[in-house]
DNA sequence: CTTGTCTATGTTATCGATACCATCAATTCA
DNA sequence: TGAATTGATGGTATCGATAACATAGACAAG
């Protein structure tokens, strides 16, 4: 900055202002300060910025995964809503590993986002003690936890599918199963289970045949073999609730291929309202969660934290839409 | 970190020695160090580290979609190689766009990265310029640009489909079509159609029908689309190829909701061996194009180039695998 | 003509860690 | 026994920007 402040014939500070707020230097200097920041190839080193200004500009998230669609809507639901705010986005992911998330917390940390969103669930003793260490504003997403860090945006898992297994049930049901297992790493998919068992159990339908498979998050391919084992135990099940569309699509092509009719022969549900569920044939029931929005919510209420104007006052519990979408599948 | 030192009775170097190798302290020190950090609660601020280190850590990463499990493979090669290193990745996603790609690449070497990745295809010029002054290895991905900035790990679209349609002339197909459009957002997507017209070109086949619809990405839905607009235009058309897997699935879908048979009535293809080819039904004949491990060995390539020591040379172009999968749709 | 205000600009100290060099004690070697 | 080596530790300058304050000139108001 010290060469192209004297290749301008100004001072590293109008430089410095040229770059912020070029309304705070006159036009002649601005124009010489861009001229030599271009010929010399100069680029604005953030790092020593940051360390004078104490604002490091960036946001940290933590998704599950990647490769699944429900997570990287969300992430570009705060990557939109970031768009002009001055603040960047540091994605991580976490390959739904609550170890893998105890060091991507970590890592983000010393780099000193100014907010960071993380996807609810079971954290590590230390990664809690650690962002409530961090003092900046949390998000936790797509859950509801009993005992949140600091700001929600999110919504009742269990609820959601209950709801399903109710609009099911209304539709004629009775005899359920469910594909999708119980562990730490999916959180979210456990309250699924746990909602489905507890609304068949309120409704006073037969208790719900459970199907374990792999581990979570449960892929097509494991969808298919998991329904294979649902029809081997109970040949008599009339609908299949997935934990989400990707297994419940594996789960149909399967019994496609096995000369099943879907849903004349057995019904199958699903769960996440993913572009598959919309396109598939036939094509899925599923729950839209509104993942987009969650982004956007949690990255809106991050920016306001962040900008802590007394002002605007955050909720620390925003819950987020779902419903359920019949088609032809179930 | 001065704070840690007093509390631990050393001297702050001591403490910046007892985080990155503590072997240059002694044992009684280092705990009383390790006991100072818990009780403080103190995390490293690394934006002061790197200022003085001239080592900020990371890597960045540019990849055209998170939503999609083929570059999120990328991705999850780069950080598979990059464990262990010392390195992080940033990971950022530019949709298609190659504006949004300058934006990204600005922003990224604002931050100073050791090494960049990208997705190869078109930049804009001051994308070139920034990338070629950054000082930086370069690694371009996904395919084999005519002038490449740095390094390159990939491969040729065009002869990867070349040798899809071969494979499928060999089964006895004569009238193909193709579906995917040509534009720059998608330059992998206009390589394989160029590939797909001279191989038939070349063959001796009668030439394609084209169809572009929407813009690139092609989505599911979009695929389901632009099949039928094939089939009116068309009707004859014997086998289509799809630009990816994921417009091939909703071809697919389409036509059996019309009461079409594939491969009977109309065979289909696709490009990149999702796991949606492997596990629909029909399942999808497609090109395997081994994502992760582009990604494996652009990290692996960086990592060399970024240790800088003379006995490793790394090769300016590598060409990765690619293999055509048989299967029913096809 | 003086005072006050505003704009454009420069100077200095500082952010928090680490590179580099210096020091000192303990150990090894000739 | 003295010199050389090794290991643990500390002091100081420094990385590159920016906050905070200072200054100088232009202009308006009284």
């Amino acid at each position: 900055m010290a060469d192209v402040a004297r290749h301008a014939g100004v001072s590293a500070m109008s430089v410095s202002r040229a770059l912020k707020d070029p309304d705070l230097v006159s036009p002649a200097a601005r124009q010489r300060i861009a001229a030599a920041i271009d010929e010399l190839g100069y680029v604005l080193d953030l790092a020593a910025g940051s360390l004078s200004s104490k604002r490091t500009g960036f946001v940290a998230a933590i998704i599950p995964s990647l490769n699944n669609s429900n997570f990287s809507d969300t992430a570009r639901g705060i990557t939109d809503e970031l768009e002009g705010t001055g603040l960047q986005l540091l994605l991580g992911s976490n390959d739904y590993s609550i170890e893998r998330e105890e060091e991507l917390v970590e890592a983000m940390l010393r780099r000193r986002p100014e907010g960071i969103i993380v996807t609810s669930g079971s954290h590590t003793k230390r990664t809690r003690r650690m962002l409530e260490a961090a003092g900046i504003p949390v998000v936790e997403t797509w859950d509801v936890p009993d005992a949140p860090i600091d700001q929600i945006v999110g919504f009742s898992n269990a609820e959601a599918m209950a709801l399903l297994v109710r609009t099911l049930a209304a539709k004629g049901y009775h005899k359920f199963g469910y594909i999708g297992g119980t562990t730490e790493r999916d959180t979210r998919g456990s309250q699924r289970r746990e909602g489905f068992v507890s609304a068949l159990s309120r409704m006073g339908l037969p208790s719900g045949r459970l199907i374990s498979f792999g581990v979570p998050p449960i892929s097509m391919e494991q969808g298919g073999q998991a329904v294979v084992e649902m029809l081997t135990h109970w040949p008599d099940t009339e609908v299949v609730i997935c934990v989400s569309d990707l297994s419940a699509f594996g789960a149909i092509m399967e019994c496609q291929r096995r000369g099943m009719k879907v849903p004349g022969d057995i019904a199958i549900a699903g769960f996440g309202n993913y572009e598959i569920a919309e396109c598939c044939h036939p094509r899925i029931t599923s729950v839209d969660v509104d993942c987009y929005n969650i982004g956007r919510q949690a990255a809106r209420q991050l920016h306001i934290s962040i900008k802590g104007e007394e002002s605007e006052e955050v909720p620390s519990l925003t819950l987020t839409q779902y419903r359920v979408i019949e088609r032809e599948s179930a």
